[in-house]
DNA sequence: TTTGCCAATCGTCGATAGACGATAATTGCG
DNA sequence: CGCAATTATCGTCTATCGACGATTGGCAAA
Protein backbone atom coordinates (compact mmCIF):
# COMPACT_ATOMS: atom_id res chain seq x y z
CA UNK A 1 0.00 0.00 0.00
CA UNK A 2 2.98 2.46 0.28
CA UNK A 3 4.11 1.11 -2.31
CA UNK A 4 1.12 2.54 -4.09
CA UNK A 5 1.22 5.85 -2.02
CA UNK A 6 4.51 6.24 -3.62
CA UNK A 7 3.54 5.96 -6.92
CA UNK A 8 0.67 8.16 -6.41
CA UNK A 9 3.05 11.45 -4.90
CA UNK A 10 5.23 10.52 -8.21
CA UNK A 11 2.34 11.51 -9.98
CA UNK A 12 1.01 14.32 -7.75
CA UNK A 13 4.92 15.47 -7.43
CA UNK A 14 4.93 15.58 -11.38
CA UNK A 15 1.46 18.30 -11.38
CA UNK A 16 2.47 20.15 -8.55
CA UNK A 17 4.01 23.07 -10.65
CA UNK A 18 2.29 25.51 -12.37
CA UNK A 19 4.58 25.05 -15.65
CA UNK A 20 4.00 21.73 -15.62
CA UNK A 21 0.39 22.15 -16.00
CA UNK A 22 0.75 24.95 -18.47
CA UNK A 23 3.06 22.57 -20.37
CA UNK A 24 0.54 19.68 -20.71
CA UNK A 25 -2.31 22.06 -21.25
CA UNK A 26 -0.16 22.63 -24.51
CA UNK A 27 -0.09 19.37 -25.67
CA UNK A 28 -3.53 18.99 -25.16
CA UNK A 29 -4.28 21.64 -26.82
CA UNK A 30 -1.83 20.75 -30.20
CA UNK A 31 -3.05 18.50 -32.08
CA UNK A 32 -0.23 16.47 -33.54
CA UNK A 33 2.98 16.91 -31.90
CA UNK A 34 4.74 19.74 -30.41
CA UNK A 35 8.58 21.01 -30.14
CA UNK A 36 10.46 23.44 -29.07
CA UNK A 37 7.74 26.41 -28.93
CA UNK A 38 6.81 24.75 -25.44
CA UNK A 39 9.61 27.13 -24.33
CA UNK A 40 8.11 30.07 -25.72
CA UNK A 41 4.92 29.45 -24.87
CA UNK A 42 5.95 28.52 -20.84
CA UNK A 43 8.27 32.26 -21.14
CA UNK A 44 10.84 30.05 -19.11
CA UNK A 45 14.76 29.36 -20.23
CA UNK A 46 14.84 26.40 -22.64
CA UNK A 47 16.82 24.20 -20.53
CA UNK A 48 14.42 24.80 -17.69
CA UNK A 49 11.37 23.76 -20.29
CA UNK A 50 13.35 20.68 -20.91
CA UNK A 51 14.25 19.72 -17.27
CA UNK A 52 10.00 19.94 -17.24
CA UNK A 53 9.72 18.02 -19.91
CA UNK A 54 12.23 15.70 -18.51
CA UNK A 55 10.13 15.40 -14.80
CA UNK A 56 6.87 14.36 -16.82
CA UNK A 57 8.30 11.94 -18.91
CA UNK A 58 10.21 10.44 -15.83
CA UNK A 59 6.30 10.22 -13.97
CA UNK A 60 4.90 8.93 -17.63
CA UNK A 61 2.53 11.38 -17.86
CA UNK A 62 3.82 12.63 -21.46
CA UNK A 63 5.70 10.52 -24.18
CA UNK A 64 8.85 11.60 -26.09
CA UNK A 65 10.18 10.42 -29.83
CA UNK A 66 13.20 11.37 -31.46
CA UNK A 67 11.65 13.10 -34.66
CA UNK A 68 14.29 13.99 -36.97
CA UNK A 69 16.18 17.17 -35.08
CA UNK A 70 13.31 17.73 -32.87
CA UNK A 71 11.40 15.84 -30.55
CA UNK A 72 7.83 14.94 -30.25
CA UNK A 73 5.87 15.35 -27.44
CA UNK A 74 2.63 13.46 -26.49
CA UNK A 75 0.25 13.15 -23.75
CA UNK A 76 -0.06 10.18 -22.07
CA UNK A 77 -2.88 10.14 -20.04
CA UNK A 78 -3.42 6.54 -18.63
CA UNK A 79 -0.46 7.28 -16.65
CA UNK A 80 -2.50 9.56 -13.71
CA UNK A 81 -4.80 6.78 -13.46
CA UNK A 82 -4.16 6.07 -9.57
CA UNK A 83 -3.40 9.18 -9.09
CA UNK A 84 -7.43 9.58 -10.40
CA UNK A 85 -8.79 6.70 -8.47
CA UNK A 86 -7.18 7.86 -5.55
CA UNK A 87 -9.09 11.35 -5.75
CA UNK A 88 -12.08 9.69 -6.97
CA UNK A 89 -12.17 7.48 -3.78
CA UNK A 90 -12.13 10.44 -1.66
CA UNK A 91 -14.16 12.84 -3.51
CA UNK A 92 -16.94 9.89 -4.24
CA UNK A 93 -16.65 7.30 -1.07
CA UNK A 94 -20.22 5.78 -2.59
CA UNK A 95 -19.74 6.15 -6.63
CA UNK A 96 -16.17 5.86 -6.99
CA UNK A 97 -17.25 3.23 -9.85
CA UNK A 98 -17.85 6.37 -12.34
CA UNK A 99 -19.39 5.18 -15.63
CA UNK A 100 -15.60 5.18 -17.47
CA UNK A 101 -13.02 3.29 -16.52
CA UNK A 102 -10.46 5.50 -16.64
CA UNK A 103 -7.39 3.43 -14.91
CA UNK A 104 -6.57 1.51 -18.50
CA UNK A 105 -7.70 2.17 -21.95
CA UNK A 106 -7.00 4.93 -24.65
CA UNK A 107 -4.83 5.20 -27.03
CA UNK B 1 -5.57 30.40 -16.32
CA UNK B 2 -2.47 31.25 -14.86
CA UNK B 3 -4.53 31.76 -11.59
CA UNK B 4 -5.98 28.13 -11.88
CA UNK B 5 -2.63 26.65 -12.56
CA UNK B 6 -1.61 27.96 -9.69
CA UNK B 7 -4.20 26.93 -7.41
CA UNK B 8 -4.28 22.55 -8.84
CA UNK B 9 -0.77 23.26 -8.08
CA UNK B 10 -1.22 23.44 -4.88
CA UNK B 11 -3.43 20.86 -4.78
CA UNK B 12 -1.07 18.69 -6.00
CA UNK B 13 1.71 19.36 -3.93
CA UNK B 14 -0.64 18.52 -0.89
CA UNK B 15 -0.64 15.21 -2.47
CA UNK B 16 2.94 14.97 -3.59
CA UNK B 17 3.98 12.91 -0.39
CA UNK B 18 3.10 9.47 0.91
CA UNK B 19 2.71 10.30 4.04
CA UNK B 20 0.15 12.93 3.46
CA UNK B 21 -1.84 10.23 1.49
CA UNK B 22 -1.46 7.80 4.03
CA UNK B 23 -3.44 10.66 6.07
CA UNK B 24 -5.71 10.94 3.68
CA UNK B 25 -7.07 7.11 3.82
CA UNK B 26 -6.95 7.18 7.35
CA UNK B 27 -9.43 9.93 7.59
CA UNK B 28 -11.43 8.33 4.62
CA UNK B 29 -11.11 5.29 6.85
CA UNK B 30 -12.50 7.03 9.57
CA UNK B 31 -16.32 7.39 10.55
CA UNK B 32 -15.65 10.10 12.60
CA UNK B 33 -13.21 12.25 14.22
CA UNK B 34 -9.38 11.29 15.04
CA UNK B 35 -7.19 12.99 16.78
CA UNK B 36 -3.13 11.63 17.79
CA UNK B 37 -4.57 8.26 16.45
CA UNK B 38 -2.80 9.57 13.22
CA UNK B 39 0.46 10.04 15.13
CA UNK B 40 0.75 6.35 15.73
CA UNK B 41 -0.36 5.24 11.90
CA UNK B 42 2.27 7.18 10.44
CA UNK B 43 5.14 6.73 12.15
CA UNK B 44 6.60 9.99 12.44
CA UNK B 45 7.27 12.79 14.97
CA UNK B 46 4.47 14.66 16.33
CA UNK B 47 5.56 17.64 14.83
CA UNK B 48 5.99 16.21 11.43
CA UNK B 49 2.35 14.75 11.35
CA UNK B 50 1.09 18.54 13.02
CA UNK B 51 3.31 19.81 10.27
CA UNK B 52 1.37 17.81 6.99
CA UNK B 53 -1.90 18.34 8.86
CA UNK B 54 -1.14 21.72 8.88
CA UNK B 55 -0.32 21.75 4.49
CA UNK B 56 -3.26 19.62 3.97
CA UNK B 57 -5.57 22.45 6.16
CA UNK B 58 -3.78 24.95 3.99
CA UNK B 59 -5.01 23.35 0.89
CA UNK B 60 -8.51 23.10 2.16
CA UNK B 61 -8.48 19.11 2.00
CA UNK B 62 -9.10 18.64 5.21
CA UNK B 63 -10.46 20.27 7.96
CA UNK B 64 -9.92 20.72 11.72
CA UNK B 65 -11.80 21.75 14.63
CA UNK B 66 -10.64 22.11 17.77
CA UNK B 67 -12.93 19.63 19.99
CA UNK B 68 -11.96 19.88 23.72
CA UNK B 69 -8.89 18.86 24.54
CA UNK B 70 -7.78 17.17 20.82
CA UNK B 71 -8.23 18.34 17.36
CA UNK B 72 -11.20 16.66 15.31
CA UNK B 73 -9.79 16.11 11.56
CA UNK B 74 -12.51 15.85 8.52
CA UNK B 75 -12.15 15.26 4.83
CA UNK B 76 -12.76 17.57 2.92
CA UNK B 77 -12.49 16.21 -0.87
CA UNK B 78 -14.74 18.85 -2.09
CA UNK B 79 -11.37 20.96 -2.41
CA UNK B 80 -9.99 18.46 -4.75
CA UNK B 81 -12.65 19.92 -7.45
CA UNK B 82 -9.90 22.13 -9.54
CA UNK B 83 -7.26 18.63 -9.52
CA UNK B 84 -10.12 16.59 -10.57
CA UNK B 85 -11.57 18.39 -13.42
CA UNK B 86 -7.95 19.48 -14.67
CA UNK B 87 -6.92 15.21 -14.77
CA UNK B 88 -10.30 14.40 -16.20
CA UNK B 89 -9.68 16.77 -18.79
CA UNK B 90 -6.30 15.45 -19.54
CA UNK B 91 -7.52 11.49 -19.18
CA UNK B 92 -10.88 12.12 -21.42
CA UNK B 93 -10.71 14.98 -23.62
CA UNK B 94 -14.35 13.51 -25.39
CA UNK B 95 -15.79 12.48 -22.19
CA UNK B 96 -15.02 15.01 -19.75
CA UNK B 97 -18.04 15.76 -18.49
CA UNK B 98 -18.95 12.46 -17.31
CA UNK B 99 -21.97 11.53 -15.11
CA UNK B 100 -21.41 12.96 -11.95
CA UNK B 101 -20.69 16.33 -11.50
CA UNK B 102 -17.35 16.07 -9.21
CA UNK B 103 -16.82 20.00 -9.33
CA UNK B 104 -19.47 21.62 -7.20
CA UNK B 105 -21.63 19.67 -5.28
CA UNK B 106 -20.60 17.40 -1.76
CA UNK B 107 -21.92 17.66 1.61
C1' DT C 1 -4.41 26.46 41.19
C1' DT C 2 -1.72 22.90 39.76
C1' DT C 3 -0.93 19.01 37.04
C1' DG C 4 -1.06 16.41 32.87
C1' DC C 5 -2.25 15.62 28.06
C1' DC C 6 -2.64 16.82 23.34
C1' DA C 7 -1.71 19.72 19.55
C1' DA C 8 0.66 23.64 17.39
C1' DT C 9 4.75 26.32 16.74
C1' DC C 10 9.78 27.41 16.63
C1' DG C 11 14.53 26.71 15.26
C1' DT C 12 17.68 23.91 12.94
C1' DC C 13 19.60 20.71 9.87
C1' DG C 14 20.24 18.02 5.50
C1' DA C 15 18.12 16.96 1.14
C1' DT C 16 15.67 18.20 -2.79
C1' DA C 17 13.58 21.22 -6.29
C1' DG C 18 13.76 25.02 -9.48
C1' DA C 19 16.03 28.28 -12.34
C1' DC C 20 19.68 29.77 -15.16
C1' DG C 21 23.82 30.01 -18.43
C1' DA C 22 27.05 27.38 -20.75
C1' DT C 23 28.07 23.40 -23.14
C1' DA C 24 27.49 19.23 -25.65
C1' DA C 25 25.09 15.93 -29.08
C1' DT C 26 22.33 15.06 -33.16
C1' DT C 27 20.17 16.09 -37.48
C1' DG C 28 19.32 18.57 -41.86
C1' DC C 29 20.91 21.82 -45.17
C1' DG C 30 24.17 24.23 -48.12
C1' DC D 1 32.60 19.01 -44.64
C1' DG D 2 30.94 23.02 -42.06
C1' DC D 3 27.00 25.50 -40.21
C1' DA D 4 22.55 26.37 -38.21
C1' DA D 5 18.80 24.66 -35.49
C1' DT D 6 16.99 22.01 -31.76
C1' DT D 7 17.25 19.49 -27.54
C1' DA D 8 19.75 17.29 -23.48
C1' DT D 9 22.89 17.63 -20.01
C1' DC D 10 26.13 19.79 -16.59
C1' DG D 11 27.41 22.89 -12.90
C1' DT D 12 25.95 26.32 -9.81
C1' DC D 13 23.11 29.00 -6.97
C1' DT D 14 19.00 29.99 -4.20
C1' DA D 15 14.68 28.66 -2.18
C1' DT D 16 11.78 25.39 -0.35
C1' DC D 17 10.65 20.85 1.73
C1' DG D 18 10.84 17.33 5.23
C1' DA D 19 12.15 15.69 9.56
C1' DC D 20 13.28 16.20 14.21
C1' DG D 21 13.67 17.87 19.19
C1' DA D 22 12.25 21.30 22.23
C1' DT D 23 9.08 24.51 23.63
C1' DT D 24 4.65 26.80 24.06
C1' DG D 25 -0.42 27.06 24.48
C1' DG D 26 -4.96 25.39 25.71
C1' DC D 27 -8.14 22.55 28.00
C1' DA D 28 -9.81 19.21 31.56
C1' DA D 29 -9.50 16.90 35.76
C1' DA D 30 -7.66 16.53 40.39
Amino acid sequence: MQDTDIEIAELAKALAHPARLRILRLLLATPGCIGGDIVDAVGLAQSTVSEHLRILKAAGVITGEISGPRTCYALNPAALGPLAEFISTLTAPSAAVCCVPNDKELS
